[in-house]
DNA sequence: CCACCCAGGATTCTACAGAATCCAGTGGCG
DNA sequence: CGCCACTGGATTCTGTAGAATCCTGGGTGG
């Protein structure tokens, strides 16, 4: 039964499967395939991955500890509920985060790095009118671009590991947004936040770190506040009600 | 083989068994017994804890979500070091995070909690002088109920969560010291303590959130300190430089 | 209404394959 | 002659699969 599977195909992801499964679930929570509320069934993923369940259960753990999916005890795991107030649980906890961490990178960015993002920006800004998807793409590319470079140079790998792991979570409502939003108000956003990147790298330039922290603070705000805007207007709620009935204690979470 | 174990001890605890090795794991960190840098071996701690091995992957697999150890793809599970850098960038997000809850409780908890807990903090002063051993563990629980007040009322169970994962992180370093401090500068620390928490206490009823915040920080910032000092005036420091050799040979056994 | 039973699924166990490390023996070089 | 790099096998550990065991929830009959 091993021996059917070639042996080129077990070394290639020896040892990457999980975590190969928990990106691919990722993707799909975020993308709004798997809703909130959803039970997971290890069986069933296993057949769908090609995999048996172990690594599944596996991946599941993992998805647990970054805060995706509850784990019930015996009873298997739940795709969180996404909810309103969560997303802006999180977004406060982000802002407090990168509050920090902008606080702290100020003056320890190496300048060249902080003008080259701010051209790419000025261009991005410039040039979003012929290729509309391609904007977007390049917007997400450089949010990320521009935080990680904030979180790297934070001097603080905790705190940068932490942002990360929040970014992951964060990703779920961009891209539902993203998604529910299509082009609508989403160059009004691109712009506005590339008003704010660049708010954020002069901010830094100057070494301004009152500054820096308040104006990262009103971008994450303003993010938060957009994506709400999208979803609630949107024609779902992202959140999943249904399993409200009492059954799924607490136990306490197992991460 | 299977016989052989007591049924009663199997059905007592299934789908339990990866939380208990979590928290036994958990537990050893904290008390030293299981040095930063050491190497988990999967099998040893599955005949220790008398279970097969796939839980206690499972439960490694947790804990490195929680991020107690790092996980070597083809390598196995280390405890993750407690540097003395790691320890302050643990209190740096630790702080920020606790501040942010500060400020958001502010005017939400019943006064009646605060007032029972500065009533408590105010007898565990007094009363210091005639069971030293009994004062620490108070002082260590009031803490604890303290700042699980906050989080709990902060009205973000997001930031109620992250909290107490930091806590968990946390007590590595708490627990180190005191074991090394013993009650020699403990008592000191321990009436600062009891200081900032009413400092705390007293922002908090009074609805002051710019102060609450502020003696917030002055608080966390100042155990920082003290378990710094101590464990750098203590006889280990915490860290495991002994593997540093490149090797991480995993032939000491992990007792 | 309560006790019992059954199906579905979660958890754990056992066995085995792949990968990394370790160690001794060998040969080259100063 | 002694020391170091390299190589081959042996060992150990991790990762995966399939089977066995156990739990939960819902249905059924008294």
């Amino acid at each position: 039964m091993r021996a059917i599977r070639s042996k080129s195909s077990l070394r290639c992801d020896h040892g990457q499967r999980r975590q190969r499964i928990v990106e691919s679930l990722l993707a799909e929570v975020f993308l709004g395939r798997l809703k909130a509320g959803q039970h997971l069934v290890t069986q069933e993923l296993a057949e769908r991955f090609g995999v048996s369940h172990t690594p599944v259960r596996e991946a599941l753990i993992s998805l647990a500890g970054i805060g995706v999916v509850d784990l019930l005890p015996n009873r298997g795991a739940v795709v969180r509920s996404i909810t309103p107030r969560g997303a802006r649980e999180i977004c406060q906890v982000r802002r407090a985060l990168e509050c920090e961490a902008v606080r702290r990178a100020c003056g320890r960015i190496d300048p060249a790095d902080l003008r080259a993002i701010s051209t790419e920006i000025r261009g991005l800004v410039a040039a979003r009118r012929p290729f509309p998807g391609r904007v977007v793409e390049k917007a997400r590319s450089l949010d990320s671009r521009l935080h990680d470079l904030i979180a790297g140079s934070c001097g603080n790998a905790f705190l940068a590991s932490e942002l990360e792991r929040l970014k992951i979570l964060f990703r779920a409502f961009r891209d539902a947004a993203w998604e529910h939003d299509g082009a609508l108000n989403g160059f009004a956003r691109v712009a506005e936040e590339a008003r704010e990147h660049l708010a954020i790298v002069d901010a830094l330039s100057e070494g301004d770190r009152r500054q820096a922290s308040r104006v990262m603070s009103r971008h994450i705000l303003a993010g938060a506040r957009y994506w709400s805007r999208v979803l609630r207007g949107g024609a779902r709620t992202s959140a999943a009600p249904e399993n409200g009935h009492g059954k799924l204690n607490g136990r306490n979470p197992s991460r």
